[in-house]
DNA sequence: TATGAGACCTGTAGTTAGTACAGGTTCAAG
DNA sequence: CTTGAACCTGTACTAACTACAGGTCTCATA
């Protein structure tokens, strides 16, 4: 019964922790490779095999990307987790900063839909060759400037 | 008065363009290089030699970019315009088409900051050392999925 | 125990829309 | 004629992956 791997551990291989996560096995390993997911032991043949801790590291991740955090961001938020000696307000100041991102992106983008929907309401004439959108597309200033963040 | 070559149309070398247009020198050369841009005439020295219609075509382009077309858009725009036997239904739906595209990505990240602001709402103890938005990071499912628009 | 399908491995290249050099040449003003 | 700014080419880099090619490992079944 006593034996000296650590099967009583559970683990799984790359393919089960994508499936888990959702998580394509080539970003896993991309994460591995530009250091944000550790390099996890390896069966005799080099197969990866990860543990109940790779698997929450992994889904911290996958759900900081689908809120939009670059991997820069998520990096540092590791950090802190990892140091264990973070403060509440240091991941709200953080999050704060993106949602406001979020927020300046979320104006840009109405403003630009308004300029689309107005250059468009141009033209109902349907089928003339002569185009509202493209005359405006060639002005250099046809509406104030739409200042799209990067 | 009678000269050979086109000195009595106003041209400039890539600076100027550069300057009339916001475009950096690079993007210029970028865009010719991709095919966008056709490549000018040029000095015997080898410096680009720009012409009004250099001019008009970049600042299409540029503008187009500022509302969020993509090159590849961009591109299929500019076959209607040089085909010049576009109608101005194509183009209107080509912009519909991606005025919608914004609008669905308004509409997630409309999504996304809920989120981030609620997860925010909770931590509002300070410095402690548990923080409500790290656990929400490690819910696999916390909230309904945010879809964000590739 | 042999075998074969499927899972896994590494390494490289491509994607988008540019930006940033290095190292060399040309232009135009004085 | 000189000099410094502007220009040239070519390559490499950015973010966040994705998509192979070509080879190896694992393990359930016969």
């Amino acid at each position: 019964m006593a034996e000296k791997t650590y099967s009583h551990i559970p683990t799984m291989t790359i393919g089960p922790l994508s499936e888990k996560t959702g998580c394509h096995i080539e970003t896993i390993r991309y994460y591995e490779r530009i250091g944000i997911m550790p390099s996890p032991p390896r069966t005799e043949g080099g197969h990866r095999v990860y543990r109940e801790e790779h698997l929450k590291r992994l889904t911290f991740i996958r759900r900081s990307r689908e809120l939009g955090f670059t991997l820069e961001e998520i990096r540092n938020l590791l950090l802190l987790v990892d140091g264990d000696d973070f403060t509440c307000d240091e991941v709200k100041t953080m999050t704060l900063e993106h949602a406001d991102d979020v927020h300046r992106k979320i104006a840009d983008l109405k403003k630009l839909e308004r300029v689309l929907k107005d250059m468009v309401s141009q033209c109902d004439r349907g089928d003339v060759p002569d185009c509202p959108v493209i005359d405006a597309l060639f002005q250099t200033k046809a509406y104030p400037s739409i200042a799209t963040s990067p």
